[in-house]
DNA sequence: TAGTTGATCGTCT
DNA sequence: GACGATCAACTAA
């Protein structure tokens, strides 16, 4: 039952880069209503407030970003785009501007669920692209239920929180350059999951 | 397969 | 007033 443990405290207040790396392969849980959803982690972005241009933090405190600056282990969820929800991991000590940015997620409890909060209309048969419920930042947001409601929530309760999940080997995974951003382009801060179906792009 | 665009609104300039 | 840590639908080839 290690693999349900949730996360110590200590796990979030470590460099930022760390964390991103070991945020692959844990589990996200979700308790929405009655029922659980999990996903595991299969890719993320770091953003080094201060230190980086593309980081909502970089020029420090404002009231949308203030979640980023509380100590690791809170939920960050953003709006963008008039439409998309995004959400990350707050890491460091209190007072640093760091997150890390989930970008997909492997399905594993309460698909059904998921499917539902996607809204998808479509009848499910087995030419189903099932990619698609949670291989985006905003499609995990929505598949998970998470939205403004969710800034802020602290991942130490039982709303929202990671387990350890599996173990991931550092060989099998890759940093690249992050997706979407026009500043900070060539910082290598992006991770996933080799060879996983769910990451979002090549 | 690649490239373009519309949707839509909170936040910061 | 401009634009964005996006997505899905569309077009062209």
């Amino acid at each position: 039952m290690a693999r349900l443990k949730k996360l110590p405290r200590s796990f979030y207040r470590r460099p930022t880069l760390t964390v991103a790396k070991d945020l692959l392969g844990k589990h996200l849980v979700r308790k929405l209503g009655r029922s659980t959803l999990i996903g595991k982690i299969i890719e993320v972005e770091a953003y080094l407030g201060e230190k980086d241009p593309a980081s909502h933090a970089y020029r420090g405190l404002t009231k949308r970003n203030e979640v980023m600056f509380k100590e690791g282990g809170h939920l960050y969820v953003y709006f963008t785009y008039g439409m998309h929800y995004c959400c990350n991991v707050v890491t460091e000590k209190e007072g640093i501007g760091h997150a890390v940015l989930l970008r997909a997620i492997e399905p594993i409890e309460g698909i059904e669920m998921m499917w539902k909060n996607r809204k998808f209309t479509t009848n499910l048969t087995d030419e189903t692209d099932y990619r698609m419920l949670t291989n985006g930042p905003a499609k995990l947001c929505q598949a998970f239920g998470i939205r403004k409601n969710e800034n802020g929530i602290n991942l130490r309760g039982n709303l929202i929180f990671l387990t350890e999940g599996e173990n991931i080997s550092r060989s099998s995974t890759r940093a690249t350059t992050r997706i979407g951003i026009t500043v900070g382009r060539e910082l290598r801060w992006r991770f996933y999951i080799k060879r996983n179906p769910f990451v979002s792009r090549k």
